[in-house]
DNA sequence: GATTAATCGAGACGGTACGTCAAGTCTTGAT
DNA sequence: ATCAAGACTTGACGTACCGTCTCGATTAATC
């Protein structure tokens, strides 16, 4: 499921009291607020729907569970972020890209996303929207930046280009869940100069 | 903790009846096949403790609590996978190193990672023990293939080897973890030719 | 409360759209059918509302609450059987009231009678309506027919009948409420004949 | 149900920890406070688990709901107040036993009972286990002073010792459930001598 | 005839208790 | 002191109901 039920064009016209939209903001904040304090794990609906002065029932009528809850609150976070920079050169756009890209995993965001991937291999539409959310939109836009880059003559033309993606992607993501260093400037620096341009870029 | 609580140095002689060791291969054994079926959220202990006809006590006096019984699971298994190849080139080794490292993830220690990267934000014992089995001895085994292929004259002067090494792990992990993709030789054998030899190798 | 609140005497002179009287019928009807059905504990307003098809909001803008509703909804029922019997002759009196309580008792009210039973230790207003209902009633008749009956001469000067009163109606509802034996024609005779009429009446 | 399951005849010899017998008891004291303090309807599992310093699992596994625990513990408490009085005369009898009985019944139990009429239409079980606890073993104690007494000649011979019988526990009951007024001594000496003797007693 | 306001069915809302389930501890008898 | 078994406390789970509220849609009395 992972998003609240209004998409879902109505066919009757409309009965009784409509849901009130603000209560799913306030819960989705309650959420990350709990999530950012204690985890996923430690996460119970009881503290989200305190925090949000909200019954139970009223998060369980929108989401059907916390995973559920939780996908979608994250989901709502990404659709911002997806700023595909235009510097006019490769080296530029890697960089602003990624230190954004690292930005929005270094917040909520990406503490929600380390949470949820114990839990990919066993909720096959939490992987989908997982990585909708977190892997497509980051790639798509990594491969906008190669192709424009190409468009000026910036690529050798064996550049390992779908490689060169997963690479960027999985330099930070292991970084911000597994080895726990920071996602900083300094590091997305080092892996646009020592790994991406070295592997993509003509004449180096 | 995280390894059953034989290395406690008695201070009294040994009285009562000897702990059953055979009953440690039996539990991280039932362990194993509960979170490989249902992953490590929906592992209970009394799953464990009936799988492997014990009672939950068994468990409790071997480990403190359910991540550290998976934690020493998983490290358990992590043991026998160090072998540090040796095929006399740098690409050769890098194959069949990260090949081998590979199959090790994808079986169910793999799983058993995965389960756990949720848990390493607010577990700081967790977190040291899973790097220490999951990224350090595989990261020492690659700066070993490295400064052999250095002996050899293989690298390249400038060749950013601590880079190398990161990109190398989170390649694989990343593949595991969240794209789903498999985790197979011919991906090994591309990320070697079209990553790591290109970026230290003499000559690429 | 435990009456629609028509009684309010408006002060603004009628604005609005009238209430439907008709719901008033509808909805105690309803409720009498839940209670008989489930018993006052498991009858839920929205069982009630359901049945009735009427929302919520339009019981509780008659009554405060289930147990006004149900209070009302026997209350009514009561209304219509208090007639006071004129046979000319004490047995013939007491046969003829008893055994018409005993059938208003054996039917829905004396069931919605029982489910309130538990409630009138901590609901006072309640008990009052109840008593008022159910007791005082029953009490005046009775009492009528034993002054009448005195009027003809029939009772012993030194005649109990406050005691008498009490014992039949206790009587009565001890067998509807607690033995579950029948209210039936039979046993009201016997209570006048072996218990009533030694008690009061003059000769025996 | 309506006891713990300590009867069952055990076919397996003894696995596992058993029940501790004084949970049984602390739990069946929390009821019984908190059902005078609140009554029935307002008794919830959580209070009486509260109070016992309790797990809820604790209560569910010895009874099977709330009516359960209340109506074993209201049995437990109807065992102790047998005393079949005998002081050689029917009015001394009768009058002694009364009182016993309008005592027991003014306590804690008494409460209880009332609480509980109302499910007896619902609640078979109830209904049996509460007839025998409240009703019949009152009944079989009345009925032994009235056949003592007729042993001693104090009877007339057709006395209607059933309808006397149910006379006395009709008059208690109604008072303590219905009217509200004090189940006294002097109420208990009134029903012996207005009603009782009057009914059985030889030359009154 | 248009306006006005309280009604109607429907159902979302904040709460509270429900009965279940799991974690980790403790207690049996037996080895 | 260990073992299997299972009772123990604690606390979260997801559901159901209470009594209130809010929606669009009637429906009279008032203007």
């Amino acid at each position: 499921m992972a998003t609240p039920v209004y998409s879902e064009t109505r066919t009757t016209p409309q009965r009784g009291r409509p849901r009130d939209a603000s209560r799913d903001d306030a819960l989705r904040q309650a959420a990350l607020e709990v999530m950012a304090e204690v985890g996923y794990r430690a996460l119970t609906m009881d503290a989200v729907a305190a925090r949000a002065r909200a019954g139970k029932a009223t998060i369980y009528r929108r989401w059907e569970s916390k995973l559920d809850l939780v996908i979608d609150t994250c989901t709502q976070l990404a659709q911002q972020n997806l700023a595909e920079p235009d510097t006019g050169s490769l080296a530029g756009d890697l960089r602003e890209f990624l230190a954004a890209f690292a930005a929005f995993l270094s917040g909520p965001s990406g503490k929600a996303a380390q949470a949820l991937v114990g839990e990919l291999p066993h909720e096959p539409e939490l992987a989908s929207a997982f990585r909708e959310t977190f892997l497509t939109t980051q790639r798509d836009v990594l491969r906008g930046i190669l192709e424009r880059a190409d468009g000026r003559g910036e690529l050798r033309p064996d550049a390992p280009r779908g490689m060169a993606v997963e690479i960027a992607g999985a330099a930070l993501i292991y970084r911000l869940m597994l080895t726990g260093d920071p996602l900083d400037v300094p590091f997305v620096d080092r892996v646009v100069e020592q790994v991406l341009l070295p592997l993509v870029a003509k004449g180096q």
